[in-house]
DNA sequence: AATAAATGAAGCAAATACTTATCATCGACG
DNA sequence: CGTCGATGATAAGTATTTGCTTCATTTATT
């Protein structure tokens, strides 16, 4: 789940945007003033920050500049702009002071969060490109999405290909079902569910594994599955 | 990564976008100079030029006009244009001169990089003698311009081919709709739209392809769309 | 060996995602 | 201006995925 900071002294937009955004796996955090934003920033290291131009204290181009002043201590953490009016002026001073993105306001939610998944991807592009490193006969391509066992390109469902890689990414760790879940589904996921179950049912079943005599996928009776890594 | 050159006297402008394209995986050279800006052509053999048109020594035309002139030795660069006014005779003339693009200043940043994308890949699909390999009766001749299917010539529009011949160059990679219309329309592009779907089935539809079993474009469920390349 | 608890997997239904026909819009061209 | 083709938007129609239930099977425990 992505951990949102927005900064803005509107107190109703704020709540409307917890809620709002909710719903597309993002927490949303709000801070009122930018003191309190930059507690919360250290607190949270949130994947985004969501800044209002006009601020009391100091205002959003303020906070843009100081952020990318002290990259060290802050990183590249993305910033998308909110302004009053879409003025090209703002548009231009806020890029330069390294925001990612803006959005004048009033705004669609559904375009706030196509500029928010715009700038995520953006951001984890660079950083998530994780090779997965081949096993017993298993390769991904996480660039192409694609699967391959021994030479045959597998056609995985998304949960199914979710599940791989979280597993060919930690070879012989053992995970419960729910951190399984929660990693695939977010923190939302019921735990009565034996949806994971199918799931590696189904994952075995199209890497030509078998439960008895595992070459991937192993059960560990009472705590959850392991992905065997270089054994043996 | 992509190697710019800009040529302008506004140092603020220029700083501003080596951080900012930065973020595209581009890498920025400014020269404050003419003299200076064909030193570091020679130099660093930038993919794309771009040139203000006010400028100390002589403006931007008459760069523009020099290197269009020696072409046997700066090639086919592309330039864009920067232009202080959107002026229309500005336009004509500086595209009459061999600009490939211009843009008024003040511009969007993200205009800047949508144009940049745009010359770019018009660039590299003419220069790149890199031919497109026939795959599975589907043959493409970029130079002109022209699709065979199991040995028929097909007729297709500019955004069917734009999107075949991307396909083409890699197959087998899954490509996510966002990729897909970034690659094709720009940075901007709208993203509540199913105008890739329309778009791949107009072209499957003249591929006599079918989402069923397909021969050329795979979906892939939940993430995009195939291409499929050689299968064994 | 008997029993309880946990897991595997098939089948079903709901949710989700894709396809495509049709209409609207826009720009090029005469 | 009016027409035409290309492209985008919409929505009804399909298809696929995924979670859940159920029951068979396996494992641990006594």
């Amino acid at each position: 789940m992505k951990q949102i900071l927005i900064i803005d002294d509107d107190e109703k937009l704020g709540k409307l945007l917890v809620q709002y955004l909710e719903r597309y796996d993002m927490k949303v955090h709000v801070a009122l003033t930018p003191s309190k934003g930059f507690e919360l920033i250290k607190k949270i290291k949130p994947d985004l920050l969501i800044l209002d131009v006009m601020l009391p204290e100091k205002d959003g181009f303020e906070i843009c500049r100081e952020i990318r002043a002290k990259s060290s201590i802050y990183g590249q953490l993305p910033i998308l702009m909110l302004t009053a009016h879409a003025e090209v002026t703002d548009r231009i001073v806020g890029l330069e002071l390294g925001a990612d993105d803006y959005l004048p306001k009033p705004f669609e939610p559904r375009e706030l969060v196509a500029r928010i998944h715009n700038i995520l991807r953006r951001s984890s592009d660079d950083n998530s490109v994780r090779e997965i490193k081949p096993i017993n006969g298993l390769e991904v391509d996480v660039s192409r999405r694609e699967v391959k066992l021994d030479g045959d390109v597998l056609d995985l469902t998304t949960m199914e290909y979710e599940l791989l890689i979280l597993f060919m990414q930690f070879p012989n760790k053992t995970f419960t079902r729910d951190e399984l879940m929660n990693r695939l589904r977010g923190i939302d996921a019921e735990l009565f569910s034996r949806a994971v179950d199918t799931l590696v049912s189904r994952l075995r079943h199209k890497l030509k594994d078998t439960s008895k005599t595992p070459r991937f996928i192993k059960t560990v009776w009472g705590r959850g599955y392991t992905f065997v890594g270089e054994q043996i």
